[in-house]
DNA sequence: CCCATTCCTGAATACTACTTCCAGAGTCAC
DNA sequence: GTGACTCTGGAAGTAGTATTCAGGAATGGG
């Protein structure tokens, strides 16, 4: 399922048993650990059998302990590439780093959300949620704190190209909104633990009203995700918390734009027209440059 | 000794035996035979014993075949990542591209803007910003259409750490509150293409009040820029202008993530307080988890 | 040309690491 | 409290890996 070892690992947390759950935790804590360590070694540093990180591995999907380790082997090769680009030794921020330093994790652990992400995705469920969206009639959005600003960014980007869409950072008018649903209408709950209690009460509206429902979340076991059809799962890790919030809203947007731009492919939408002439009104302004503040008025591009 | 495997057998060929300069060379040919054979199978498809395989490992300085194994799975892994990027470098997308060719390319779009966006920051501005921001009483956001979702997202973060910060989608009050600025106050006017006419109005307004203003734009040459005391430039590529909307969406994010954790950084707050907590609801959540389905009546999800 | 030395090689052996099985402990529902 | 179930680690079994060793080829000296 997930192309990434230690990204399932993560996902995989909530359905694991407590011993099971104690290899996750040192295996996501210090991936290293599978690629230096023995089964054995590996199970007395968990603090359990060897059987039991046997099983783990075939909990997993892996055939046992030596897939699996080639398994993160690669992953951990992958992600040490990565930081590597950035010029980063370690990749936790540390009170006393320098700016370049905190900009650099930053970013790192913005990027790898991304490339998580994609890793994660099953584009076929992409796809039936795209297909919902192209051939249903309106799109309603639900989101609150930061992932409203996921959903009122697809509210916009649908809007541009003629999609009916509704976003309200009011409950009050999600909830009306999501009691009108039709059934050929898509309704998409965005919540990165899918705890949000606003978000699941207005998707369960949708869903009770017969609407086509989304989840956007990172838990795909979470009660959010428990009340869509169709479960769309950002791969944002938490294990660094201190970045969590901004990994989780960056791999939500990349998620946002994938699904947009599939349906824009889809519908044939000439994406390119309307941008292509931001582009070059941007184009024109630079080469008159300076003096385009002043005339003011009227000359806006359509988006910003 | 060479940093990578591969590398190294293709070095040490010419002082290895016959028997092990085959071996050399089939994995040398498919580096990924390594990693799907055991040592028996590898010999066999070698034309020689395992005996062999093991002394060829520990030629190259490998306690042995699993140790070179888990390196060669690394090199092959980290040299797909590598080709799959460059092959992603050059490519627009494709009114028939698959869903994996979109999100592929999207997602590396989205990627090249941070990575860019990082190269061409300019820290020590950045830094007399945080200084700015975390000396000053206030901080007024301006930002409209894509970018008001920046301008939002920032508010969001500072108001959460306890910074007293505006931002409004209503350019009235926009206006009203730039009007109100006082020299201790910093306002920040966030535009991609930097012309946006309300965006650049409310900056004006904002300076002439006396606040330190502060630009957030891809156009270092543009009016918002020119009203600024700083300017942080984006670094979103514009020339596949069908990504643009979104790498320059991300790229913003970005930056206002960087300032968000420097300011924090420097401010000493203890960032990790309340996300942690976030994440240990998470995880109680996820302990009793399993059954949540039961609890919720009415959940169940197609996937899974 | 023959013998001695050295190096190379693979079969056999020894060993390690991994997998699988199983029974006991614990937990939950009735 | 009892039965059904799950979880867990010990132990047996097996696959995979390391090492030893002897035969054989190649090289060099007599």
């Amino acid at each position: 399922m997930t192309a990434n070892v230690l990204s399932a690992a993560r996902e995989a947390l909530p359905r694991l048993s407590s011993s099971e759950a104690r290899v996750a935790e040192a295996i996501i804590a210090d991936p290293h650990l599978v690629v230096d360590l023995t089964i054995t070694d590996l199970a007395q540093v968990c603090g359990t059998s060897l059987s039991t990180v046997a099983r783990f591995c075939q909990t997993l999907g892996y055939s046992g302990y030596r897939e699996f380790r080639m398994e993160v082997a690669s992953a951990v090769s992958r992600e040490a590439a990565e930081r590597e680009r950035f010029g980063l030794a370690n990749s936790d921020i540390d009170p006393l780093d320098s700016a370049e330093d905190v900009v650099a994790k930053v970013a790192f652990h913005e990027v790898l959300a991304i490339e998580q992400t994609v890793e994660g995705l099953d584009t076929a469920v992409l796809d039936r949620v795209v297909d919902a969206i192209v051939g249903g009639a309106h799109v309603d959005l639900y989101g609150f704190g930061a992932s409203g600003l996921t959903a009122q960014d697809l509210q916009q980007k649908l809007a541009r190209i003629g999609i009916s869409a509704f976003c309200s950072v009011d409950v009050h008018l999600a909830l009306v909104s999501a009691a009108l649903r039709k059934p050929t209408d898509v309704a998409i709950g965005i919540s990165h633990s899918g705890l949000t209690t606003e978000t699941t009460h207005a998707l369960g509206v949708a869903r009770d009203a017969g609407a086509t429902t989304v989840a956007i979340t990172n838990s795909p076991d979470s009660p959010v995700a428990e009340l869509a059809d169709f479960v769309l799962t950002t791969h944002a890790r938490e294990s660094s918390y201190r970045m969590g919030a901004m990994s989780s809203r960056i791999a939500q947007l990349a998620l946002v734009d994938f699904l947009f731009v599939r349906i824009a492919q889809r519908r044939g939408d000439d994406v390119t027209g309307p941008l292509q002439r931001t582009f070059e009104v941007t184009k024109t302004h630079r080469i008159n440059g300076r003096r385009a503040g002043d005339r003011r008025a009227n000359g806006d591009s359509p988006r910003e």
